[in-house]
DNA sequence: AGTAGGACCTGGTGGC
DNA sequence: TGCCACCAGGTCCTAC
């Protein structure tokens, strides 16, 4: 399985663009009508059918679709989301819920086991409105993402500076894995409140965002267990956390057992010794 | 306003 | 072996 990050979705999206760009929709098939936000299930799938895929893009975690029309297909895998390339005859896998059905005889496949992921279809124009997607904060991978705007956003918080990363409403993109892993590579405690954090620490946490989330993207993402994106193949980056799910095992860096806590109800891995919590 | 915690969900895991 | 409680976590919702 994949825990789809910033990584994971950029990657999903460049596979699938090769595939998509330019396809029609030919027609929808909705299993688990609840995975359809908006609109409801029969409208969704008639005002898909016949358009043609115009753009991929991503979006923090959210992947865009643009069609012909001027509508906008955003998906959002959640936990367990997958979307995948299939041939019309190939039997459907468990956890199908909804199948887009491609003009070439290919279909594109939503398979979510625990069906927390979600799909919205609606105009192009109410898209800067669009709540879910107007509340994200900044994108970590673009120049708009600066030590300094970092710095804005964690001086006025006294909340863990996990807390505050993981908050998508200032920076998009970023989940369990690789909040965890940049606080590592930064040697920060992720427990340390947000504004306690020094100019030199910010600036280390900085670098290492952008770090982690371009080594993840170069290597796929990170796949668990049996996890394959639209093209069948997996990621990578699993074999290169330095922290995340390695509670007890040795810190690659200087051999301390890794621990692990809670923060903000999510399990949090961090080495004691790379990531003291300064006295004060 | 900012923060905390529960709900949503199911597959995998570990304990007995 | 079989059963079951528990855990995984992104986002929304409610409560403080």
């Amino acid at each position: 399985m994949v825990l789809p990050e910033l990584p994971e979705v950029e990657t999903v999206v460049r596979t699938l663009r090769n595939i998509l760009l330019g396809q029609k929709i030919a027609g929808v098939n909705i299993f688990r009508p609840e995975v359809v936000k908006e609109p409801e299930a029969k409208s969704f799938s008639s005002l898909l059918a016949g358009r043609e895929i115009t753009a991929l893009r991503r979006r923090g975690k959210f992947i865009l679709l643009s069609l012909s029309g001027d509508q906008v297909l955003v998906i959002h895998l959640r936990m367990t989301g997958r979307l995948v390339i299939s041939k019309k005859e190939e039997k459907h896998p468990p956890h199908t819920h909804v199948i887009i059905n491609l003009d070439d005889g290919r279909e594109l496949r939503f398979i979510d086991p625990r069906r927390f992921g979600r799909m919205w279809l609606l105009p192009a124009a109410e898209l800067p409105v669009f709540p879910p997607l107007a509340g994200l904060g900044m994108e970590p991978l673009t120049e708009e993402f600066t030590v300094t705007r970092l710095q804005e956003m964690l001086q006025p918080r006294r909340a863990p500076v996990k807390a505050v990363l993981l908050n998508q409403s200032l920076l998009a993109g970023l989940g369990n894995i690789y909040a965890d892993e940049a606080l590592h590579r930064a040697g920060i405690h992720p427990a340390r409140p947000a504004c306690s954090l020094t100019a030199g620490e910010v600036e280390s946490l900085h670098r290492a965002i952008g770090d982690v989330l371009k080594e993840g993207i170069a290597h796929r993402g990170t796949t668990f267990r049996d996890y394959v994106d639209g093209e069948g193949k997996k990621g990578g980056f699993q074999n290169f956390l330095r922290v995340y799910g390695r509670a007890g095992e040795p810190c690659l860096t200087c051999g301390t057992p890794v621990a692990k806590m809670k923060i903000c109800g999510r399990t949090t891995s961090y080495c004691p010794a790379c990531q003291p919590y300064p006295a004060n």
